[in-house]
DNA sequence: CTGAAAGCGCTAACAA
DNA sequence: TTGTTAGCGCTTTCAG
């Protein structure tokens, strides 16, 4: 069992002990100068802090974890996809880690993969994790979150409670998606389509209740969901199919990707958005507004959500047997721009869409609904 | 120094010994067979196996680095950005790390850090990284690369040496560059405008190293650059600008955030694309396909570049004596969708560019060079 | 093919 | 306020 040396078997690495002698100290009270305790001496601190310095000596993480029981490490399951919000609330958890003097440990799983996020636990426990942030769940079998540490679900919406040790944190993605429908509706709309994400996801299915809820509420009709996966692609697949259908006025997509894709596959169609179909998207990604037309879409606050999610976690960790904290629910925002408008006039019903008409002026006062 | 338990003071968890006692051998022999080394009698491993399954055991990584002076955790310094490019790298090399049988340990710096990317190699090396890759590098300070262990530089162009043990792997972006370039003048355009990223970028330097040396080989004025920061944002900032050139006909944007910006701004200010202007994005992201007009652009293979990046890191850090390796540079291709076209005829110059034309059609071929 | 002993560098408990 | 003594659970010699 050498010690640690340069490639070339220069010296090894100056340990704990050598920091002592060079200080003239025990090495107990090197490790107490290092974790900040109390009860040292300025004088003491100082000359060991400069020992330290002087040797470039670099605290062994492994030890320390071995010998503390752990590791100052969070684990990440993440969904391997550059998808605009899981990479923003994945840089949002690493921040606020970071700031909580923890490292993160990343794991993806790709969607279809064995074992999966259970999987993806199990690796990271064995890397001897304080605690693990799941983001933006998917549908597992079994409880694959058991696990001895404090588990944070990322996504789920705020409240929910998944497990036992499981904490949740999320925007109330349902309280956006009715939003977003609802003002589809304020715009004089009769009913307004959902191009949903996959199942599998709990975003998606958030979305979709909260677009279904914003229907009933108001008595209108449900027309039949569509389906992509997330992808600018799949919203495009989805457009063709749409565009066939008669009585399309708006249509509500789960993400700004697929809205993207839908608008794309509307115009090839001979569709004006938003004269002939208004669009909203989900997320408010940074080409929102600057496609065309530029997306109505909803804005989630990816950065809140990891910073309150982390922080529970985190008290989590430190406060081994203290209650479980709730999440609080983040406020969230509707940022209206071209995509969406109120519905093109029409004979009530009949295929009169494609009718050319002025383009409509802002002055147009939404009928009331 | 207790055992780790669970948080109602549970059993404590299994180790070796435990494992050892259970299966009637010694604990290194339960180290053996859990390392994969030879020499174990299958019978023996059989009853360590089944031994280990039954009572839940499961090895202690920090004791283990301990122990033995590596960690089997690769460091990541990525830039704390969303961006396609460098989230679909971080992907890449997650998924290799993890086939390599490493974890990977993740530090964001973000630009304009105090300390930065040497900042983030040094927690790194703390953390006890057997390797370090860096993301994206950007300019910075003396040599904040120094390091112990060996280093990857993705993104930078293959080949590059940046450091005593420094690997660099990426694609040929300079290659690419020139491509996008000479597809425009192929097209027939005098010249091409770039629209580049922040200066300090690796990536944005050496796309206008690209664009240079096309225009130079082919003789062509090098009009004066416009510089974005890879946002959208930015992009459209600088369109407006460049619409205001009379000698505008074709513009090669260093990422397809800025195109779209761009290609927005030329809208607003009433130049047709491509009919008036050709642009050529960098990077085909998802979207790319579906924004209007459909994004002409480069395409890098991340998921490549990664992976060889990240097979050299491992063989440099199993290898400690062996001379580093050097990375091959991967294959590219340039997609021409619908943003490029020949330029629009006209009067030798002067301002006729609002010249209402018909549709260009697909068969004007294009003017010889 | 298998085992015994000796650490790896740190922190936890207890003294002083 | 500081030091002493034991380990944490593994891997590494070196003997069988």
């Amino acid at each position: 069992m050498t010690r640690a040396r340069g490639r070339d078997g220069g010296p090894a690495a100056p340990r704990g002990v050598d920091v002592a002698r060079a200080a003239g100290v025990s090495q107990k009270t090197v490790s107490r100068v290092l974790n900040g305790e109390r009860y040292v001496s300025v004088d003491v601190r100082r000359r060991v802090l400069e020992a330290a310095d002087r040797l470039g000596y670099r605290l062994n993480t492994a030890a320390r974890a071995l010998a503390s029981g752990r590791s100052r490490t969070i684990g990440v399951v993440a969904l391997g996809t550059a998808l605009y919000g899981p990479a923003s609330l994945l840089l949002g958890v690493e921040r606020a880690a970071r700031d909580a003097g923890y490292a993160l440990s990343v794991v993806n799983t790709l969607e279809g993969d064995q074992g999966g996020v259970g999987g993806a636990v199990q690796s990271l426990l064995e890397r001897g994790v304080d605690g693990i942030v799941v983001s933006e769940p998917i549908d597992e079998d079994a409880d694959p979150l058991a696990s001895e540490v404090p588990v944070l679900v990322l996504g789920a919406p705020a409240g929910t409670r998944t497990g036992e040790r499981t904490i949740a944190a999320g925007v109330d993605s349902e309280a956006l998606a009715r939003a977003a429908t609802e003002h589809v509706l304020d715009l004089g709309h009769p009913t307004v389509h959902h191009l949903a994400g996959p199942e599998r996801w709990f975003a998606a299915r958030d979305r979709l209740a909260g677009w279904r809820q914003a229907l009933a509420a108001r008595g209108r009709e449900q027309p039949p969901v569509a389906e992509g996966d997330w992808s600018a692609a799949s919203g495009y697949a989805a457009g063709r199919r749409l565009a066939a259908r008669n009585d399309l006025t708006a249509v509500f997509a789960a993400n700004d990707d697929m809205a993207v894709g839908l608008i794309s596959a509307l115009t090839d169609a001979g569709l004006r958005v938003p004269q002939d179909v208004s669009v909203v998207g989900f997320d408010d990604i940074p080409l929102a507004a600057y496609v065309r037309p530029p997306l109505t879409t909803v804005r989630q606050p990816f950065d809140a959500v990891a910073d309150e999610g982390l922080r529970l976690l985190v008290h989590a960790i430190e406060n081994p047997q203290a209650e479980l904290p709730t999440a609080q629910g983040q406020p969230v925002e509707l940022v209206v721009r071209s995509s969406t408008a109120p519905p093109p006039a029409r004979a009530d019903s009949g295929p009169l869409r494609h009718t050319v008409r002025p383009l409509a002026g802002e002055a147009h006062a939404p009928p009331a609904a």
